[in-house]
DNA sequence: TCAGAGTTACTATATTTGTAGTAGAATTTA
DNA sequence: TAAATTCTACTACAAATATAGTAACTCTGA
């Protein structure tokens, strides 16, 4: 069914964050979510006909025009690339992960327990979703 | 200081991966612990010199043979990775990136409070390093 | 109704990445 | 000590990536 997902490329992948949180956009929608320097029109119509191909987008034609939007959703691109961070520098494990998190923030046991909060609540706040 | 970190190639990190695991070793050694099928010798070799003007490798020269060790840690690289993944996917928050941990894995409050003893006993264990 | 703005399809080019061969130096070995 | 092996340095080249130009098409507003 889901079709083993690629990698994106810089480039590729600073098309699909914006198109993630336009939800959809023509070129110009997209090309005008770039930071100076802005790249080429062309350059964006460009990724994204390679991305057309490669899976990640589709569009619906609207008269002329291309109106994209993601084929894939950020969040099973977020779990492609978490999936592999994990694997590949944490062996796999959750609490390696997060207790690689502490140290880089000098966390302790009690602000562990913070989070934990706040994780739940998030986990109960998006029961939708 | 610590000179901004740039992005390794799928053919580095394999590369890299191999290094941090043996901490140190000739070409050779390397080209041993790929799976099949190997690249060729001097395919590893080039990317080991690529990955020295990175300034991810070192070496030292024993008689002609260039002994190779990691210039960036594991640590250090790991970091970078997950720091990226952090913001462009979590908005910089870890309890976001549990939540979606445990919403993938269909974890409960239950299980998140496992989780978290496990973390602090690794935290405990490693307070070395 | 036509001039300009926007859009797409196609093409082009430089750079980076992946992969490996060759030549020759150094080392080992029969 | 000559032959075989190992290793490095240099080179090569194909594929992928990043970037953008051109030509032609299609609206839309004056």
């Amino acid at each position: 069914m889901t079709d083993k997902i690629k990698s994106l490329t810089k480039a590729e992948e600073q098309v699909m964050q914006i198109l993630w949180n336009l939800g959809e956009g023509v070129v110009k929608d997209i090309v005008d979510r770039f930071d100076e320097p802005r790249p080429a029109y062309t350059t964006v119509a460009t990724v994204l006909t390679v991305l057309e191909k490669k899976g990640f987008v589709t569009y619906k034609k609207i008269g002329n025009v291309k109106l994209f939007s993601p084929e894939i959703s950020k969040k099973e691109y977020t779990g492609f690339q978490f999936k592999s961070l994990l694997s590949d520098y944490f062996n796999g494990s959750f609490p390696k992960m997060a207790t690689f998190f502490a140290k880089e923030n000098n966390l302790g046991i009690k602000d562990l327990e913070e989070i934990l909060k706040i994780t739940e609540n998030e986990l109960n706040k998006d029961v939708n979703n």
